[in-house]
DNA sequence: GTTGAAAAAATATTGAG
DNA sequence: CTCAATATTTTTTCAAC
């Protein structure tokens, strides 16, 4: 899909408050609200927008430490690995990747006791993963859920 | 801050989709909208609901390429490093961790040849970096905003 | 592609149990 | 904390340019 820069002020504005009121951002971009809905319904169904969420502070709800994990993955049976990694609480995110390591995930838990638990008791001994390294989280110094767009 | 389950289920609903009216997330947990209203009221002057953001897909804004960097930083000047790093357009988180690296980072870049020019034309470069590792993202597998909370 | 206006729906607010 | 009622805003639709 061709983004305008109409479109593109509409995103930034979305992205940083999914909530503002389509009234509101079109009187920031100097449009009508009507405009402004039919963009919007445009960039959605074209999946330019994937969808609104609440951020949730983590640790408000019970996540007290993450971690940045590197997994070497057997080789011919990568797909039903991934699915059984994927399925597991508090692993957020799973990417492929070159380098060092085949996966990189992004695991959430409550304190280091279930950390370790989780990365040792659950995945370390899931078929399929040939060696793995985790790095805990001390702290996130930057973090914007915001593309420049 | 303490969370009873409906204030739970109210955070599940607005992490899945962030502009569901109050109105329906009151009817789907059988209470008033005001009640909704208040809860989502204190649940955000209480830090746990740290905003809402519309979910941009990267491709789609000219975001081809991503990637999972590790840095090592020079002892002594981690704060300014870490500061001249956060204002780099595309680079999206920055966590210090334990392990290998001291600082995984996730940037974006349009392209192949703009995420070299990033990495080794502009982070690399960079005073206080000793070294670092470009993990190029191939693909996602897995990728969730929503904490199970 | 945009607008303005009207109808429908949602949100903010208030007072009370 | 929750509700109900009301006042205010917003969303949505649509004819028209």
């Amino acid at each position: 899909m061709d983004l305008d820069d109409t479109d593109r002020e509409i995103l930034r504005i979305l992205q940083e408050d999914a909530r503002t009121p389509f009234s509101e951002v079109a009187r920031r971009i100097d449009m009508s609200s009507a405009t402004v809905h039919d963009r919007v319904n445009r960039m959605q169904e074209a999946g330019v927008i994937e969808g609104y969420h609440a951020k949730v502070d983590p640790r408000e709800v019970g996540f007290g430490i993450s971690a940045i994990v590197g997994l070497r993955v057997e080789q011919g049976r990568e797909k039903d690995t991934l699915d059984r990694l994927s399925a597991v609480e508090g692993v957020q995110e799973i990417h492929l990747t070159t380098g060092e390591w085949d996966v990189m995930a992004r695991v959430y838990a409550e304190d280091a006791d279930a950390l370790r638990e989780l990365m040792f008791e659950e995945v370390a001994q899931m078929d399929g993963f040939a060696r793995s390294q985790t790095m805990v989280v001390l702290g996130t110094e930057h973090e914007t859920e915001e593309l420049p767009v």
